[in-house]
DNA sequence: GACATTAGGCAGAGAATCGAATCAAGATAG
DNA sequence: CTATCTTGATTCGATTCTCTGCCTAATGTC
């Protein structure tokens, strides 16, 4: 860990800052009992429903696991499952009321996380590291 | 999770997929007993030595956890813990043969990595997201 | 229809994480 | 100097997370 940190270790660095940020928000307004694994996997729902194996795959964890976060997202309210109509075998998760009263919350303060950075870095500094990391994600990410 | 990626997200990605190479690489040279974990506390030793606290701070993880992750490290040869000179209440984490070796391999598949990260993104492009990156800690590194 | 594949779930074990309490060694104030 | 406060590390106990393996059901293929 002497030197200068490589690109991996920063963006463990800012992931954990933002993650750390919503996740706390979250607890002030209420949405304490979801944990930062589960959250983990939330943040993954996308609004028409999504596939287990899908989130699975987005929060780089086993079905296995996707499955007990999802076991406890659906318990404590934040999630449904339901059928999904062009494949029998899968179902989708969706979001439940208190999900989607959360994810209200999660937003704002991605919103809010965003403009402190960039404030920091100004604009244009910004959009290029956005579009490098998004760049970089083509050849990271092993899910398109 | 609709719509473009925020960068906290991104990063996610990015910090993963270096990860899971330096994991394999570790594994497929022998080392297959350092969990994900471990290896987060692992990566944060340093030459000198690093006192328990300072790995806790930049793993993220409370003592405790740092302490476990030790004890486990310790017992598989990576580490030692020797008392710190300066401080009698502290005890130093350096690392043992069987670290340094693990090192050595850690540090050859990140600069692999980032020379495949640097082929594509281009070199002017890496040195500018590191650079961007960096700034950005300044702000979202709770420990200096 | 037989066979492989895919989606999801169950069970059990092991790993990781935390909160609370403990202990020892500095640091500080009077 | 001793009483108190702080700091570094650990132990204990409980909870949460994660994986390997196996299983069922539905789909797709030949």
């Amino acid at each position: 860990m002497d030197g200068p940190l490589n690109i991996g270790l920063l963006c463990f660095i800012v992931q954990r800052a933002m993650e750390d940020r919503v996740l706390a928000d979250l607890a002030a307004a209420g949405y304490d009992d979801v944990t930062i694994a589960q959250g983990r996997v939330l943040a993954r729902v996308d609004a028409k429903g999504t596939r287990l194996s899908d989130l699975a795959e987005r929060a780089r964890v086993t079905r296995q696991t996707a499955t007990f976060m999802v076991d406890h997202l659906e318990r404590a309210g934040y999630v449904r499952r339901v059928p999904d109509p062009s494949d029998a075998r899968a179902r989708l998760v969706v979001f439940a009321e208190r999900g989607l009263a959360a994810q209200e919350v999660a937003r704002r303060t991605e919103a809010v996380v965003q403009e402190e950075w960039t404030r920091h870095l100004g604009r244009r500094a910004t959009a290029r590291l956005h579009e490098l990391l998004s760049r970089l994600r083509e050849i990271t990410d092993p899910y398109r």
